[in-house]
DNA sequence: AAGTAAACCAACCGCTCAATC
DNA sequence: CGATTGAGCGGTTGGTTTACT
């Protein structure tokens, strides 16, 4: 048995991909939303399997996607829900709701890892009961400690309950549904969101920690929204289905700060609020661990700033993920599990932050595990 | 300045799973 | 009920950039 690789078509092109390629995605995707990846190809003309243009808009060029510059407190998240989770970096992600689970992934396995690893070595022989926490470095070296099993088994079972209770339709009255965020939404109401104007948001090249790639189009996505911004003004004839879209496309471009505002008054009302919950929740989770955070930090000596980077970042970094995040709420349903409609994230990220409370972790499983029975 | 090693990350590959035929 | 297909996930690779000698 077993499934024939679906890009080992002839003229089927490999590769980074060019800015050309990005417009056509993207321009499709706005105009059909993301799905049936199958036809994409078919119906772009673009010579790359179905697979390579989901890859490419889901860890690239989908919206809300924040790139580089991981703060602290991203990190420990990461690092306890690898801890928790282990590899599973999509579930990672689904936590980080601007992160890509290749991006989390990346950043394990070329930052924090060596890292840990560093860290395990300073305190080998006196801790040994941070490996749990990911100190081994990779936690499948070693055989998964019972307790490890059991929490990830749990979390198995919270996340099947979420998944039934979404096949089900059954919906909290405050929380984005993946069912109720029609595809009419993201192509009508929600549509200005999408636009491409959130790479200059979103990428902000003078904020990454690496400078390079400047000559990479792949890792510039600023040189997209360029193209994209010419790409519209001058509006080309790309191989793409063209509609009226294209109009409302470089509306879009002009004014995207506006769009923004409309959709908090729009069908994007829901986003908004999941938006503020995400961030808002966010900041609250780490003033109500700030104990347990300070003790992480000093733990770990992260070579981080004493306040948080939620506290450090900006009003317009705020602004600026906030538009992001509705973005990213926009199309989450199509690419990411909503898990923060089943544990709040500040309880999360209490839990998280919490090495200091043995419990916590069975707390939170045990409200998780409330928290889905009471759906049904 | 040139060569080399290390770091980084986008993209590919192969696998699994669920839906459909 | 088995085969096929589409989609998603995690591991890995390869190209590019940066740091070091």
């Amino acid at each position: 048995m077993g499934r024939p690789p679906c890009c080992d078509k002839v003229g089927v092109k490999k590769g980074p991909w060019t800015p050309e390629e990005d417009i056509i995605l993207v321009s499709y995707i706005q105009e059909h939303g993301p799905g049936n990846w199958r036809s994409v190809p078919t119906n772009t003309g673009l010579l790359r399997c179905s697979k390579s243009c989901r890859l490419r808009w889901t860890n690239y060029l989908r919206p809300g996607i924040k790139r580089g510059n991981f703060t602290d407190h991203e990190e420990k998240m990461i690092i306890h829900l690898q801890a928790l989770l282990g590899n599973r970096w999509a579930a990672i992600a689904s936590y980080l709701p601007q992160r890509t689970d290749n991006d989390i992934k990346n950043y394990w396995n070329t930052h924090l890892k060596k890292k840990l690893k560093k860290l395990h070595a300073g305190l080998d022989g006196h801790d040994h009961h941070n490996h749990q926490d990911g100190f081994s470095g990779n936690s499948h070296d070693q055989p998964i400690s019972k307790g490890q099993w059991e929490r990830r088994l749990q979390t198995d079972i919270h996340m099947a309950k979420q998944a039934l209770c979404e096949a089900l339709s059954i919906d909290k009255p405050n929380v984005i549904s993946t069912t109720t965020a029609s595809h009419d939404l993201h192509l009508q109401d929600l549509k200005p969101s999408v636009n491409i104007g959130n790479y200059n948001i979103n990428d902000n090249p003078s904020t990454s920690t690496r400078p390079h790639h400047t000559s990479t189009y792949a890792s510039n996505a600023e040189n997209i929204a360029k193209l994209l911004e010419n790409w519209m003004k001058n509006s080309p004839k790309v191989s793409v289905h063209q509609t009226n879209s294209d109009q409302t496309n470089a509306d879009q471009t002009n004014s995207f700060n506006n769009n923004n505002n409309d959709n908090d008054n729009k069908g994007g009302a829901t986003a908004t609020t999941i938006g503020h919950s995400m961030s808002t929740s966010s900041e609250g989770a780490h003033s109500a661990t700030t104990t347990a955070d300070q003790a992480f930090d000093s733990l770990f000596s992260f070579n981080s700033s004493p306040s948080d980077v939620s506290q450090s970042m900006s009003v317009d970094e705020n602004n600026a993920n906030f538009i992001a995040d509705q973005a990213s709420c926009l199309f989450q349903d199509e690419s990411k599990p909503n898990l923060e409609g089943q544990v709040p994230l500040s309880l999360l990220e209490k839990w998280l932050l919490d090495d200091t409370a043995p419990h916590a972790h069975e707390d939170l499983i045990n409200i998780s595990l409330e928290n889905g029975a009471g759906l049904f």
